[in-house]
DNA sequence: CAACCTATGTTTAGTTT
DNA sequence: AAAACTAAACATAGGTT
């Protein structure tokens, strides 16, 4: 026999149509997905919030325990009340064990944004931004849009659905870095 | 003088501290993401709906011009109306130009979903999956949930949100394919 | 600063277990 | 049907223009 194997091969992006290999390359790259954006969060400290259907109808949320907490801090919506389930800071979020630390978290958090008017002043940094922005939204398209596209209405639906996203990118760090891939 | 380059040097997957090279290193990752979430949509068909929120406060909003309209298949909320301006399907997206005809797709949309059995037969599956899965979520974190993780109430919201990401990804596609990169 | 450059680290297509 | 394996394809750190 020849070589024990051909490696990596060249492939055409476009829709594979064999059902198998597809469904073994989407589990593959899914994954190299969210690595990747594990890593985008710990290098830069970017929040990253992920979706995506399988071809099996089944969608996947990813995204980073901080979510809500950037959100928070950069566009909260006024008067909705914290859901209690939500999941807190990044330093906390492998330590929040059930529903009630939860709910400690949670009730912090809102204790330090009602005294913190630094908070106040970048959020409503922000919200002028948005209104700016909205003008130029128009019919553009949105693929790498940045929150000048947001338009000033959709925002806050936006952040809402970000929140409810609530994901905990910390415990899928802990389970990346117990195999420790790549040391070769 | 030596080599020219060092070549790509192995870095420790943590908090840049250096802001410029962290704006590089971001901008740098973020594209490399995009790409594979385009490439991930090409191949599999699974439209993916991306946010980043980068170390500037910005948030970038990236995904596929069909997750409307896979939306819509996999999970609509009953009884809201279309908008407008939500861009429609894969083959059609590049051809749309202006509201108007965004609003003819849209049109044409809805009455196709008004006339396939098909469709609702997906959606009522889909709602089923849903509301068996409720019960485990519980306590769970996010981090990799697929849709049986998605709370029964929680569903439409979040689906609503990713309607309004409504980005057109083939714009981007096809700035990617023009450069023809790494063909050596 | 963004685009380009190189060498090397990382991902993954196809195969085997 | 998932996990491991291999080698080639690809992404990107650091540097230059």
């Amino acid at each position: 026999m020849g070589r024990p194997s051909k490696g990596r091969q060249r492939i055409e992006i476009r829709r594979i149509e064999d059902a198998g290999r597809l469904e073994v390359t989407f589990s593959k790259r899914k994954s190299g997905l969210q690595k990747k954006a594990s890593e985008l969060f710990l290098l830069c400290g970017s929040p990253v919030a992920l979706v995506v259907f399988s071809p099996g109808k089944k969608a996947f949320a990813l995204g980073t325990p901080s979510v809500d907490d950037v959100l928070r801090r950069h566009a909260p919506v006024p008067g909705e009340e914290l859901d209690a389930k939500i999941l807190a800071d990044t330093d906390d979020a492998s330590a929040v064990a059930d529903r009630a630390e939860a709910e400690a978290i949670v009730r912090r958090t809102e204790d330090t944004r009602a005294r913190s008017a630094t908070e106040k002043a970048r959020m409503d940094a922000i919200g002028k931004s948005v209104r700016q922005a909205a003008a130029k939204a128009g019919r553009k398209f949105w693929w790498e849009a940045d929150s000048d596209e947001l338009g000033e209405d959709e925002l806050p639906e936006f952040v809402k659905v970000l929140r409810r996203l609530r994901v905990n990118l910390q415990r899928h760090l802990d389970s990346l870095s117990a195999p420790a891939r790549q040391l070769q």
